[in-house]
DNA sequence: GATTTTCATTTGCACTTTGCAAGTTACTAA
DNA sequence: TTAGTAACTTGCAAAGTGCAAATGAAAATC
């Protein structure tokens, strides 16, 4: 469709503007890293590369820059001395969740001015859509 | 609520992808400039520069390398010669071109298995919430 | 058991991107 | 005319990026 490109491409800037005005201390790229660890249990270094779509070599230098930080920490996996587990300090997680809470007020500020049902809709077409997306 | 995160960022990340992978002799940023210009007759640098949500210092640089790419040219405003109007040259329009196709290409792919109604409905959904969220 | 291969991560390098501060040139107001 | 202000550029220093090559460790092959 014709209608579908506008749509595109004002979404993903507005989520976009929103999840960089939500990142103060960070990065919107190094929000992304620590999110991703924070979805799983000491994942590895490979793991959440994948997870946020980054080159292994880049990831590896914003892992050393977030360790600096003190947001997460690498320990060595006992099964597999080559893998290191990642997992979020307790600034870490703060910082995630405090991101998280602005994102999410903005989103609620967002769907506030909508009625039960249409929030619903929304919500349901966001999931199915990047369920959908997901797959391709 | 709690849903909205995970969907938030699982959505932004599927459609970042959808576009990085769209793009194949030029950056993510610089598509949106150059969609941007695309929206618009005879832009002056600070309209998209502000439209893109870029320091126009950085924007300024990255006009300059689209430029050289012949991707753009920069017109001086008669009636304002400390302002520069842009547009698209037809390699650069041929470029917008493709990648909305290869965006619209791989939505649709996404909407293909829903019914009618269901399409219908996830468009409208986004439509719906890029206006809100643009308002805020 | 020694050797080769493969794997997870890091480092060297070179290039791009970014943003602040300061500069240039041009319009505007006094 | 002069003082301000606006649009854009440039200097610089820091951060981000990705390829190629290195390191160290497990796995596979002989």
């Amino acid at each position: 469709m014709d209608t579908i490109i506008p749509i595109f491409h004002s979404l993903s800037k507005s989520m976009r503007n929103i999840h960089k005005s939500s990142c103060d201390e960070v990065s919107v790229v190094q929000s992304s890293i620590l999110y991703e660890i924070s979805l799983i249990i000491k994942p590895s270094m490979q793991t959440v590369a994948e997870a946020v779509g980054m080159d292994i070599t880049t990831f590896s230098r914003q892992i050393g820059t977030l360790e600096k930080k003190e947001l997460l920490i690498r320990t060595p996996y006992e099964g597999d001395r080559r893998i290191y587990l990642l997992s979020l300090t307790s600034k870490g997680s703060a910082i995630v969740t405090s991101i998280n809470e602005i994102i999410a007020a903005k989103m609620e500020g967002a769907l506030a001015s909508m009625n039960d049902f249409e929030r619903e809709t929304v919500l349901r077409s966001m999931y199915v859509l990047e369920e959908k997306l997901r797959g391709s």
